[in-house]
DNA sequence: TACGATTAATTAGCCGGCTAATTAACTGCG
DNA sequence: CGCAGTTAATTAGCCGGCTAATTAATCGTA
């Protein structure tokens, strides 16, 4: 690939210009409900284990420290979460959701949920699971976090299997 | 989908994870170059047609024209660039790469042509066919202009065979 | 010709990301 | 016990994005 023409042509562009389209898309349902694209992602990972600390959160979200900081001060400021010093560990905090951000666990689902369907829009089931046989393939390229992840699993199952066979 | 965790095995979800991985491999490389992720974009559109307003590049880039402006400056003052006013119309600036910003050229190309090989280590030729399709699918999903773009594309193919076939 | 409407670009300010440097607390080891 | 080293979080400051509001120039039309 030597020409500029051939970048434009290439997937990895073509993955860039996707992503940008899509969290735009995000972003404009999330808006709806007073979110930035991105914060949900804290509340999802809340919803699903409230209480975690900032370091967690940062480790789930797969993002720096500095991010979550900022990120959990505005949360706090729109009155969806609440810190509270770790009374076992005086450096960390936990976080911990308050009744409005529970509440919009059901609107954001619906949101992801539309987003699912615009995003494969004209997709059959076949294209579509293939795609996201495809991209999770792509995740472990590009997520190194997430292969480790994966291969932990794979692992785990090899171990499983290990115990019955031996 | 009802559950939060149902929104972390969505497309969707699998999709904005990906992006975010892919962005932060191109900044890795970019940065090599002195780059930001982004920047190489303008670029790319310079190298490809040098001398374009503030507001063409803004459309080819899917982005705002405020967005042009900060990267703009940026780059300007990285000498990558040079902004002169168009003598035909005093509100608009034509962009023009310098020296430094055309000897960019090669090792973005390179840059991204790694990244390309990165994304799709592992997967066949034909799995990355597929992967390409699929996400051409998707981005037109997802990002209403490039949609109109193809369409504009399919109907100018449309005319032609129509021009034929009356 | 002169005035209103449109267009090009900028500014200000917000957000999610990042890195580098800092502060504060915990841990481990002599 | 005390001090060095590690870890948790924050701050400061940068960048690419965005929207809203502003300025400046062009265009259309009465």
């Amino acid at each position: 690939m030597r020409e500029v023409g051939a970048v434009k042509e290439s997937t990895a562009f073509a993955l860039a210009k996707v992503c940008r389209a899509h969290r735009a898309n995000v972003g404009e349902l999330l808006a709806e409900l007073g979110l930035h694209v991105g914060q949900e992602m804290v509340l999802l990972e809340l919803w699903e284990r409230d209480g975690l600390r900032g370091g967690e959160l940062a480790g789930r979200l797969g993002v720096e420290p500095p991010t979550v900081t900022k990120m959990l001060r505005r949360l706090e400021g729109c009155n969806l979460v609440e810190r509270h010093r770790d009374p076992s560990d005086a450096r960390s905090f936990r976080v911990y959701l308050t009744g409005k951000g529970r509440s919009l666990e059901g609107p954001v689902v619906r949101c992801w949920a539309a987003v699912e369907e615009r995003t494969l829009a004209g997709m059959t089931p076949g294209e579509r699971t293939t795609f996201y046989r495809l991209l999770t393939k792509v995740r472990a390229n590009a997520d190194l976090d997430f292969k480790r992840s994966q291969e932990r699993a794979h692992s785990g199952d090899l171990f499983k299997r290990g115990r019955d066979a031996f």
